[in-house]
Formats: structure tokens, sequence, C-alpha cells
RNA sequence: GGCGAGUUGGUGAAGUGGCUUAACACACUGCCCUUUCACGGCAGCAUUCACGGAUUCGAAUUCCGUACUCGUCACCA
């Protein structure tokens, strides 16, 4: 075909368009970015529920943009209409939401390098496209369903490599006589690349978590434009983070052996490449068959997105492992700096995992539990209430109703570079904390009790109507209670007791374990004196009473 | 099958030719601290980096081959 017979053929497959490439060149010019400046993107597809692996992605689209002082964007990838999920667009801006993971450019975020959805450009991509055809770069290719399976099975037997290339390729050439025969005949087509590689070629791309990696030069006839018109993921990549001028696409490695694609279609629309940092998948050893695999959001609780929500993990901390995963240095780092969040952290992608990533359950715990450790007792009390108040609705009146002194107890032993790791989610609260509010504690009635034993409630009645005094220091307090303990035959220290038991009943731990135990109902808890002295001499009585009951009941 | 990537302890991993008798963290075990638990401290936990070969004075690190794992080869993203 002749460049005339190019155009002719691009203006009867596009006789409506309005504008032309200059026209949406000139419409998202450059953006005014500092030096270094990374500007990302997420681009979900509205399929339904968001994956890990997903809020992983646009985790790191988010920090890396931030950090760097540029944009990170959000894109709705909806091209293929049957995939489409009703209220799925929805579900993901506010799963997004949920996680604190906001663009601050984007769909229902505004923006000058819009629409953001990718159904509402349609037009730009036929633009491109037309473009293409006129430069005899792209053609419209009618091959049906059945000729194409028919050159993959040819393919197969042959052990050549499938798909639409070189001799495969037979609408590549056709003439415009023979393309207005099918056009006449009402045949469906789809607009195929009418790709100029070369596999016997080889090209060198640098991936910024991978590092250097060779492939062939693509030479397939691509999709570029779907039989409804529509654009392939290809093609839509390329054009959409060409004009929204992204630089760095942050996806998962599913997408490398699509680079040389990707790749050919940027230089072929004369686009500026862009950075390439494909993440590995999130991958888990199934405790069953030992292998590894990705997350399944069937197998894993923690791959569905809601599970963090429902199950009372603060979203912070999540962001904490996502981070310890994002960059393997960053673990030690937040470690090291007590008084320090991510933003403070320098991220960068030779930091990043090049094989899968291994969700390790019980390392995230321990980063739970130190989120919670760093967190005043006021403002655990106050996430915790703020997650009652959705998921555990009885729980939150409870916690409204006790507040001064639930803060009190959240803040036990909190104070000091040691605080206690006995948190790692806000129901962990409720069931560890119930002593702390009467009417669970009664509820509850010493079922949290995992003992065999039972305690002398006269020595116990002696100690706290004659000897105990809360107005005194800790350590005050704890000096009465050993010399409680020496009157009625206790030992002082354990120590003591060790090296002379038979002259005595116990010791002082064993006083201690009594009062424990009456008190909260379980062997082990926080400071006593803190507990004790929060609660007051009146309720102390009153929950020996209980005890009395539980014993005789 | 073609193409691409990965393979370090119980786990997550650091490591880019000599500072590695393989960091750090999680888990586990022991001891210490201690009124319980938690916290914290100390110690233990891979004589070895999938396997075979090559290069080198020297390799977990470079090269080649083998095995296994993963990704991809759609008018899905």
């Amino acid at each position: 075909m002749s460049e005339e017979e190019r155009r002719e053929l691009a203006d009867i497959l596009f006789p409506n368009l309005k504008h032309d490439i200059t026209y949406y060149e000139n419409l998202y010019p450059e953006r005014d970015l500092p030096d270094g400046a990374m500007v990302t993107r997420y681009g979900p597809s509205p399929t339904g529920s968001v994956h890990l692996g997903n809020l992983f992605s646009a985790f790191c689209d988010m920090i890396y943009a931030r950090q760097s002082g540029g944009v990170f964007f959000l894109r709705i990838e909806d091209t293929d209409q049957k995939r489409m999920v009703e209220g799925g667009i929805e579900n993901i801006t506010g799963v997004l939401k949920g996680f604190n993971i906001i663009p601050n450019e984007g769909y229902t975020y505004g923006g000058n390098y819009g629409p953001y959805k990718q159904s509402d450009r349609t037009e730009i991509y036929q633009t491109y496209v037309k473009d293409l055809i006129v430069r005899g770069l792209a053609y419209p290719c009618f091959m049906s369903e059945e000729e194409l399976a028919s050159i993959k099975e040819e393919q197969e037997i042959n052990k050549t490599k499938i798909g639409v290339y070189g001799v495969y390729a037979v609408d590549r050439d056709l003439s415009l006589a023979e393309v207005k025969e099918h056009l006449k005949n009402n045949d469906s087509y789809v607009i195929r690349l009418k790709s100029p590689g070369d596999a016997n070629k080889q090209i060198e791309v640098n991936d910024c978590i991978k590092g250097k990696i060779k492939f062939p030069e693509y030479d397939m006839d691509s999709v570029l434009l779907k039989k409804d018109g529509t654009p392939t993921y290809h093609l839509a990549h390329a054009i959409d983070d060409h004009l929204m001028h992204t630089t760095h696409v942050i996806r998962g490695d599913e997408w490398v052996s699509s680079i040389p694609l990707h790749y050919q279609l940027f230089q072929i629309l004369g686009f500026k490449p862009v950075k390439y940092a494909h993440i590995a998948p999130i991958t888990i050893k199934d405790p069953e068959t030992g292998t590894i695999r990705k997350l399944s959001k069937r197998k894993d609780p923690w791959a569905g997105a809601k599970f963090y929500e429902e199950s009372g993990i603060p979203i912070e901390a999540l962001h904490l492992y996502l981070a310890t995963i994002a960059n393997s240095n960053f673990e030690e780092w937040y470690l090291k700096n007590q008084d320090k969040s991510i933003s403070d952290f320098k991220f960068s992608f030779d930091k990043m995992a090049i094989g899968g990533t291994s969700f390790d359950a019980l390392k995230f715990n321990n980063i739970c539990k130190t989120y919670f450790s760093r967190k005043s007792g006021e403002e655990v009390y106050n996430e915790t209430l703020n997650w009652a108040k959705t998921y555990d609705k009885d729980y939150a009146k409870l916690l409204s109703a006790n507040k001064s002194d639930m803060i009190k107890f959240l803040s036990i032993e909190k104070d000091g570079p040691r605080p206690r790791k006995d948190i790692s989610k806000y129901s962990d609260v409720k069931e560890e904390f119930s002593y702390a509010i009467d009417s669970m504690f009664e509820k509850e009635f010493y079922s949290k009790f995992d003992g065999d034993k039972t305690y002398d409630i006269d020595l116990v009645l002696d100690y706290l109507n004659n000897y105990l005094d809360l107005d005194v220091s800790n350590e005050e307090w704890f000096n009465k209670v050993r010399e409680f303990a020496l009157i009625n035959g206790y030992a002082a220290t354990p120590k003591e007791y060790k090296k002379n038991p038979d002259s005595y009943k116990g010791h002082v731990g064993d006083i201690c374990e009594a009062l424990r135990v009456m008190i909260t109902g379980r062997l082990k808890s926080p400071d006593l004196y803190s507990i004790m002295k929060i609660l007051g001499k009146d309720k102390i009585l009153k929950r020996v009473d209980l005890y009395k009951k539980f014993i005789n009941k």
C-alpha cells in the first residue's frame, strides 16, 4: 500500500475523529515537577475484590512518588467490558481509602491529565492508531477465531513460536482493494501492530528492580484495537503513560515478558520510554504441600483486603509490613529508630526483592505488636474504640463508658524504652483487658483462669484489710507485700525460698499470684500494683467476693 | 515447547570477587533479670549458600550446563 492508500484506509476506518495527535500532545504538556520527581500510577482493573498484591503495588507507587516529590495517580483500566463487575470501581476506590493509600491525582481525585478511566479515552487511542496506520505500522486484520486457532495448532505441531507474525500474519499486506472488499462484506476486524521487530536481534532493557534483562526483539503483530474499537492493555498503557507523563511503571512481574512489546510500542509511537519496576509477587509456603505459591484469597485470609479491617489489624501496621517487604533494610532501620515513621525512610528500588517475597504471618504479627507497643495508652484506646464502633458495637459502648480507667489500664508499663508487647490487633484489647471493665469481668467469672489451684481467701483479705496501701510508690507497696509475706510464713524473695524451701509455706510470688488471680482472673497480667491502684480497694474487695462465689459454685 | 526470572538456616532475608569463621529480624531452646506475663540482656540455632563443571591466588558472589520453582506465550488486565 502506498502512503496515499494508507491515508485513505485510515480515513475509511476512522472517519469521525475530532482531533489529531498534536492536539493531544499539546493538551497534556510536560509536568512541572522538581528534578528526580517520580510520577507513578496504580491502574486497577475493576474486577471486584482487591488482593494484597494489588495493595502492595499501590503502596509502592505511593511511597516512591511521595518521597521524590512527585505524583501518584489512579487510573481505572476498564477496557474489557466482559470483566466489569457491578460496583467494582467504587470498591477499589473505597479499599484504597480504607488502607490509607491516597493518590494525589486520578479517578475521583481529579487532575489535568484525565480522563482517568480508560473507557472514556477510546477516541484518544483511536487517534494514535489512525496515525500508525498512515505510517504503515498498523493494519486491519480480518482473521477469524477459527483461522487463529488453526495457525496456532499448526505452530504447535511444528514446534515454532505461537502467534501472529511473519508468514502467519496473512492480512499484513492486504491491498486497499482487498480491505475494502472485507469492509463491504461487513467482516469484523481488529487493528494489529505491524511489528517492525526482528526476533534474531536482541534488546536489552534495564528494569529498576531486576536489572538488565535481554530479550529477542518483538516481532508479533499484536492486537492494538479489539473488534469493538477498544484498546488492548498494551496500547492503552503506552498511550496513557505517555500522555499522563508517568516516569515509573511499578507493576507485578507477570508483565516482564511483555516488556519487548511495550518497548516497541513506545518506540514506534515516538514516545520517551518509561522506566519499569517489576515487583515480585507475594508468595507463601503452603503449609500443607510445602510448595511455594502465590497468595490465594481462598486459602490465605491475608490475601484479601477485607481481612485486615475486619480482624482489627491497624492499617498502619500493615503499611509497616508492606514497607519491610518493600525494602529489605527497612525493618532494621525501623527497629533502630523508635521515633521515626515510614515516611522518614528512604526507599530504593535496588533494595527490593527480585525473587518472590514470602508472606510471613508470624513476622507480621510481631510487627503489629511493635506497632502497638509504640502507641500510648490513649492512642490505643482511641483507635480501638474507633474500630469497635463498626466491628464490635457492644464493646464500643463499654469502652466509651469506661474511658478514663481504660486509658490508664492501657498505659500500664508503657512509659520507658521497653514497652509491653502484648497486643497485635484491636480485638486483642478486648481479650487481654477484659478485667479492666467490671461488667466484663463479672460476666467472665474466672473463665480465663487456666490454673488448677485455689487460693487462700482469708489470707488475701487479711492483706487487703490490714496491709494494703496504694498511696505509696510501687516499690514501697511491694515492700509491704514482702513484710506481709514474712509475717505469714512466706519467704520475702523467691531466692530465699529456694534456699530453704522447708522453712517457708511459699514466697511473695505466691501471695501476688493469689492477688492476681482474684483481681484479674488470670495467672499473667501487667504490673499488679498499677492494676490495683486503678481499681481501688473497694473494687478489689468486690472481686475477692466474686472469687469466693467462684470457689463455692 | 519458546522466551524471561528465581533457587542462601525452621521462617523472612542481607550479601554485587578477599573486611563472611554468611548480617539483621522472626521463631525456637537454654541462662540471666523478675511478684506473673511481657519487655530487656546473654548464649545456642547454615563449617555453608540447589547440583555439576569452568575462570581466579581467592567465588554465595563471574561464566557454562543440569534440576526444580515461578511468570508469560489472548480481541484479560
